[in-house]
DNA sequence: ATGTTCAGTTGAACATGTTCAACTCGATGC
DNA sequence: GCATCGAGTTGAACATGTTCAACTGAACAT
């Protein structure tokens, strides 16, 4: 019954937290809904924010196969960039309702459900290899200086993108749409003119400023 | 009573935030140790956020007070953005153990504390009005065409810079520093750049685009 | 004096995330 | 067959943010 009954768990709070959001989506609710003790959804999820991942990791795969039909289209680094991050809206268009929760709970650095966290390892991996083969298969193809470094620079940069689209109160989330259309075109030209000696060396220094903040 | 009330509790607030952290100090901790009832916390505060959001007013005005004394002394952009950011920093240095916490509650949309918030209006014009004078009164001057809209994008660079500083485990922030110590002089150089006839094109453009989101 | 009002205060009650001691029951060992 | 073990399950108990009906007492009106 363990695995029956982990992934009746499961699939019974990320419905209901479709339905209702994170806050009016109760431990008991849940544990009742599946017809399970309340306990018993403790004993496979280690708390409320575990299944918060649970939809995190969803939503990603589900971003993950509309992105790779966007990329199997080819393109340029801009309309490349352009096409993820549109579908990252799209996929969370759905949650925007509740997205701020989410986001919230995703956050917090002890949570779970956050993105550097050790539990979202799988998400955060399959969105990484996202954007390294944005950058890598792009054509023109991106300089061989930056090719190391941007596609984590990309990836936070949508969660940054994320981050806006939270407070993004617009119908449709049009303001986050205005924003990927005009950023992506100016990430490309920027990388584009990154091979010119004047900004030669203000790219070298962000690369130097990037490998030593991870470090 | 009320006002005495009112101020009592909000130190003894503070206090405990100082001295444990947001989750540790709950809210009957608060009351007793103000010698009231539970009960009247709530009815000169709305909420916990609500007190949050008195310490983050607090921070700011430490904050304030620091970057003000650092740009007394003149410099040019890249000095000065150096030296405010670097206070920010030490400003919050006393709370890193929590601020993963602090700032958590803050980031929530609909959370008082949250910089964006009707309730941080006072605290975000503050923090605001320094990254005006930042510019303004840098020298050499910044372009005229930049000199409306970079206060802002300071601003929301340092909230950037703090939701980095949350995630920063190296010992006494080095890393946040570092940051802070390589993107001053990367953004003084873009903005130098931007009078060139190359990068203008691409400075018109992202002007343009926070235009354009921001409406 | 007496009654009225109301800001300020109280503490019990409520909802919810989480913990835990106890129970079930099939598998395993003898 | 019987005892033992332990993964899985249960529901009551606990801590905490928040709400609320009731109480207090000073100020004011009559």
């Amino acid at each position: 019954m363990s695995d029956d009954t982990k992934s009746l768990v499961r699939s019974t709070a990320l419905r209901l937290f479709r339905e209702r959001g994170y806050a009016a989506t109760t431990m008991r609710a849940i544990a009742q809904e599946a017809g399970v003790a309340t306990g018993n959804a403790y004993y496979h999820f280690a708390s409320k924010d575990h299944l918060v991942q649970e939809l995190y990791l969803d939503v990603t795969r589900e971003h993950a196969v509309a992105a790779r039909s966007v990329l199997a289209q080819g393109g340029d680094l801009t309309a490349r960039l352009r096409g993820v991050m549109l579908a990252g809206v799209d996929a969370f268009a759905e949650y925007h309702a509740f997205g701020a929760e989410f986001v919230t709970v995703a956050i917090r650095p002890g949570s779970a459900a956050s993105p550097f966290s050790a539990e979202s390892s799988e998400s955060r991996e399959l969105s990484q290899a996202l954007f390294r083969d944005l950058v890598e298969e792009a054509s023109p193809e991106v300089p061989t200086v930056l090719r190391d470094e941007l596609p984590e620079l990309l990836w936070l940069a949508q969660l940054g993108v994320t981050l806006f689209w939270v407070y993004d109160g617009s119908p449709g989330q049009r303001r986050t749409r205005t924003l990927v259309e005009g950023a992506a075109p100016l990430i490309g030209r920027l990388v584009r003119l990154s091979r010119l000696p004047v900004l030669r060396g203000a790219a070298d220094d962000m690369l130097a400023l990037v490998r030593a903040v991870r470090s």
